[in-house]
DNA sequence: AATATTTTAAAACAGTTGTTTAATTATTAA
DNA sequence: TTAATAATTAAACAACTGTTTTAAAATATT
């Protein structure tokens, strides 16, 4: 029964695996049209063909990794945004572990995020489904009920823009970054960034 | 003596003035890749031999392109960042004034800003040259004097990237935020965190 | 006006790139 | 084992892309 999956965890990985691997490796470093299939293929240490016979054309390997790292990006966030038990500040300090931890592991997603995720242009409806689940979240009511308790002076979407800001941000500029302070050090940053991050939308919030 | 440059402002734009915008507008949009000589040509609207004619190479003009939208969006900073009569929240305050209205104007600058500029990629001299200019700023000073002053608790460079955080990233996921409260909203949110913008920093400080 | 120079245009070139084909090898099923 | 199916390979194709060439038209110079 569990034959296969154990022979796989054994072996070598499969072709169609091993391509996933590098179209997932190349398209997110460097996007649609900078990736060439013959990149693929040479990364995989596969002849070129197989790439069009496991997936057809490099738009559906392309789409295939898209929502990929869209549903990595999203998985465990969903519950966190609809958990009712948790306190703005909570969700918020659980948002901050999970997307540090996640963005220093990997690190070509938060270009990914910009050029995919935040930008209009993606055709793809894993992304623009999770778009909308994202502004009717929990999180989300939790966010516009400040400024109807008028505990905010100012709209709510400002506030969200500054998590997501505080959040994504620092990685986008990491080389940047992490050349100020020694570069070994952007790891230190972030992780004090998890405590940080909740404290500050604190004093944004009381501002 | 000022005939030519009368003749440019009322005859029709030059050819090189017709490449130029539109290599502009679409590397900005679509950066170097995706972008096809022959794209430029249509868009400009002449004989595509004379893109090369006039910059010899798709990758001059694409570098041509990034010294000008570099210079753009540095030229008015440096006077603002080594202003040594201007405090941190006025420095702050102006920054977020200038910021907000330039990336206003330039839809595509943001995504330049963090595939080019952020990127450690560019092997463009304009752009590591004004790299280092921040870090020596007088701006910079000013942040890291906050730590040895003992008025934060964290590392200065948690500051810069809050700062550019809260000014860059709404215009990274625009269309997500439009996408919220009214489109044309948009643009008023960005004028309101003129002055917010500041007032935060100050809360963050303060936290 | 005649000549030289600059600018524009059309076509072609050479290399790249996504994809397909056809043949071979490996695996599975009978 | 044998037949059928799946996986892999090398080669080729056709469209695309950056660049060059060659010639014509426009402009400037003498």
């Amino acid at each position: 029964m569990a034959k296969k999956k154990e022979q796989k965890a054994e072996h070598d990985a499969s072709t169609e695996e091993k391509i996933l691997v590098a179209a997932k490796k190349i398209f997110t470093q460097r996007g649609y049209e900078a990736t060439k299939v013959r990149d693929i293929a040479t990364e995989a240490d596969i002849n070129l063909s197989l790439v069009n016979y496991y997936f057809r054309s490099k738009e559906k390997l392309f789409e295939h990794i898209m929502v990929e790292n869209v549903n990595k990006l999203f998985e465990k966030v969903g519950p966190i945004l609809n958990d009712e038990q948790l306190s703005l500040r909570e969700k918020i300090s659980e948002l901050a572990n999970h997307y540090i931890d996640l963005l220093l592991e990997n690190p070509d997603f938060p270009k990914f995020i910009v050029n995919e995720v935040l930008s209009g242009s993606s055709k793809i409806p894993a992304i623009t489904a999770r778009r909308e689940f994202i502004l009717h979240s929990h999180f989300a009511k939790q966010v516009f009920s400040l400024q109807a308790e008028g505990k905010i002076k100012f709209h709510p979407v400002q506030l969200m823009m500054n998590i997501m800001g505080m959040l994504f941000f620092p990685f986008l500029g990491q080389n940047l970054f992490s050349h100020i302070s020694a570069p070994a050090n952007f790891r230190e940053l972030m992780e004090s960034r998890k405590k940080l991050i909740p404290v500050w939308v604190e004093a944004i919030i009381n501002s």
